[in-house]
DNA sequence: GTCTATACGAAGATAGAC
DNA sequence: GTCTATCTTCGTATAGAC
């Protein structure tokens, strides 16, 4: 029976990795921004914080391939608008405060467990996009690069628009992804 | 008159932030890593961490930026081959331990001097290799537009072969930019 | 320029009461 | 399930001697 403070702390933490990065993401912080009551930390998460932040990044990584899942059938390019909107809107909803967890984890933790799950989140994404772009009318080769480019490119423009707090950098992407993917898809 | 063990630091402290984050990046290990003493921290870095830690991005800028420099003059195709070289090299050579100190101290850092000090780090390489994409062969709004695609995507894809401790997803990407540029060439 | 000693705070984690 | 108290470690930073 997963308690309600349990989830919540799993959010909130996920939102925190985002904004703050692994080692800026603590136990007190989550606490204050959930309202999670401090005593059940490690009765909920007997792993500690390693587990938490597990527990943070696969939830994001659901988050990211459900919102997939509903573009399913589409066009490539339709997919790929449909991508970059995604995390074009983390970028203006957190006013450029917030970036992706799973990319916070991996640059800030050593090699381990978590590293293991942060790679997971990403090589499903990948798996998962590739197949969607392939149904929706790439080859697939050009899928699996594809795929590849655009969950990199997405990632590194959130990064690049987030220092630079301006879409600019994100839109100039975006704008060659959809491009891009018009000449593949045979437009 | 900057003393070698300040110098040393930097470095030291570029590397680091490459390899761990920001803070997972502490005065301890750069004096460990490169000798340097410990007394003469404050010394040097009256500033303190933030000092030392902009240094070590405003080196790597620098670094890349000169590395840039050496292919001024060839074509849109080269330069992008010889960008993705050197992040790829990044990767091999220290066996996926290491990233870009620059975007870890993005994810890492709260609104202030240290951000602000990355954002120009990444607005001086974008407008750089704009500039010589464009002196490459490639009309002026493409060159603008695939400089940030290809900062984003080296970033990203080395985030992405970093976390799952192979080339697979940074080849992926490379493969899939190279034959673009040539496209946008006219190749 | 470099040393040692130390202040200070924050973090993760554990123990035991309720 | 939740609380408070506490332990331990580690980080940045400062002070003052050499």
């Amino acid at each position: 029976m997963a308690s309600r403070a349990r989830s919540t702390m799993i959010e909130g933490a996920a939102l925190l990795l985002a904004k703050h990065g692994l080692q800026g993401t603590s136990f007190s912080e989550v606490l204050e921004l959930t309202g999670a009551p401090r005593g059940s930390v490690y009765h909920h998460f007997p792993g500690g914080k390693d587990q938490l932040v597990g527990e943070a990044i696969e939830f994001t990584g659901a988050n990211v391939n459900d919102a997939l899942q509903q573009r399913a059938g589409e066009s490539a390019e339709t997919i790929t608008a449909y991508f970059l909107d995604l995390w074009r809107s983390v970028l203006t909803r957190s006013e450029f405060s917030a970036g992706c967890a799973v990319l916070a984890v991996t640059v800030a933790s050593e090699p381990g467990d978590l590293a293991d799950r942060a790679a997971g989140v990403f090589r499903r994404w990948r798996t998962r996009l590739a197949e969607l772009l392939e149904q929706g009318g790439l080859d697939t080769t050009t899928a699996a690069r594809f795929s590849a480019l655009l969950i990199a490119s997405s990632e590194g423009a959130v990064v690049l628009s987030r220092a630079e707090r301006s879409l600019e950098p994100f839109d100039l992407v975006a704008d060659q992804l959809r491009d891009q993917v018009r000449l593949l898809a045979g437009g």
